[in-house]
DNA sequence: TAGATTGTTAATCGATTAACAATC
DNA sequence: TAGATTGTTAATCGATTAACAATC
């Protein structure tokens, strides 16, 4: 009895958060789980976590739970891991490096397929096995391999003007690391950002509100 | 009339935004700004921003709108950008190194004191001119340095232990970049996490989405 | 002054929590 | 069966939006 019908982003953001937590469990070699014990370890209510849940189906038994790795399976087909996902890098600084070298892109249902840059030292190159191609030609290589995804690590200048021609050749979506909020000219492209910033600015305030109401007591 | 009794999380994630717009708008040279036009440019409500703002003070003037630049000083001030905040880097694989290199510490009012590894081949070098230690000397250098924020890029597998030596040896908050839940075991320590994962799985959700609906038109 | 726009309270909307019958 | 726990509806809570008097 699915009732897909328009689940809220504090629903979609919390889906990548149940994955990873069932993953670590299927790790530990647990089988089975309620969903007030999962919602204790994750800081949530067992409501909350039914609720979600209710959104997509039926995943538990009833006087008993959810097995761990089926209800791991159905969250992974949810979010799209299976579908096979491609992604390119575009721009190889520091960054864009360090994310091609590290990040798992195939325990997320990505494949990486190649990186971009305008700086001949590096053009033609390979990083951790990806091939740097030339910037110049990325509508071609989005074109003919049908790229889901690019993943934005460019200056700040040439943000905008990369991701506009991202969108142009046919992405998706764009994953964007620059500090920059993209405007999203195209209504079918998706755009999501990672702003460390932001992030960093959390704490900073976090930790300063800490620091006050220590100094009031 | 500051009435600062409990802001919910949704407005504190909005503040680094507010503050990146107004840097944007005082860097394009806009002088004033109204609710409207400020909402019209993120997305948001006039009325949102109004309410956001209101749970800290007054800081526009009837009729007017706000003085972008006097605006973004007092979200500044809020985020505790001039508090002079210390952080130091643990871990200095290629997401920290990049991190090291890239990231605009004092544009977010912290000061980066020392990066902290294990491994021989990078104690005692320096990273875009900051010195790495070994990660045997972090509670001295904590206490010594009296050092506010931990960013932790470490192997997955020792990021609980580091994070809960991080707390132990005395920091405010902990910016987690690992891709691991990080348990607080301190009700004084804050923890902030960017994890990757999260963020690429949402991405994939939509993207998903968006070619079922496709997919049934 | 007239027009614009804020600060602030009230109304609405949506998300979270509670409750409980269904059922394993 | 009795106990546990789900799926699902109803109640509550909090966040967003609307409204408007105050005032620049």
């Amino acid at each position: 009895m699915k009732r897909n019908t328009k689940v809220s982003t504090a629903v979609i953001r919390r889906l990548p958060r149940y994955y990873r937590q069932l993953s670590e469990l299927q790790a530990a070699g647990v089988v089975r789980i309620s969903s007030s014990a999962l919602g204790r370890s994750m800081g949530l209510t067992a409501s909350q976590i039914r609720q979600d849940l209710f959104c997509f189906g039926e995943f538990g038994q009833q006087g008993y739970g959810y097995k761990v790795d089926l209800l791991k399976e159905e969250i992974g087909e949810i979010l799209g891991i299976s579908q096979g996902h491609t992604l390119i890098v575009v721009g190889t600084g520091n960054l864009g490096r360090a994310i091609i070298r590290n990040f798992r892109f195939s325990a997320n249902g990505f494949r990486l397929l190649a990186a971009f840059d305008v700086d001949p030292a590096v053009v033609g190159t390979e990083i951790a096995g990806i091939p740097v191609r030339h910037a110049g030609g990325l509508e071609d290589f989005v074109a003919a391999h049908s790229v889901d995804v690019g993943l934005l690590t460019v200056p700040i200048a040439a943000a905008q003007q990369m991701g506009d021609r991202l969108m142009a050749a046919g992405v998706r979506g764009i994953w964007n690391f620059t500090n920059y909020e993209l405007t999203c000219t195209r209504q079918d492209v998706v755009v999501e950002s990672v702003h460390f910033s932001d992030s960093l600015l959390t704490l900073s305030y976090l930790i300063s509100q800490r620091e006050d109401m220590e100094g009031n007591q």
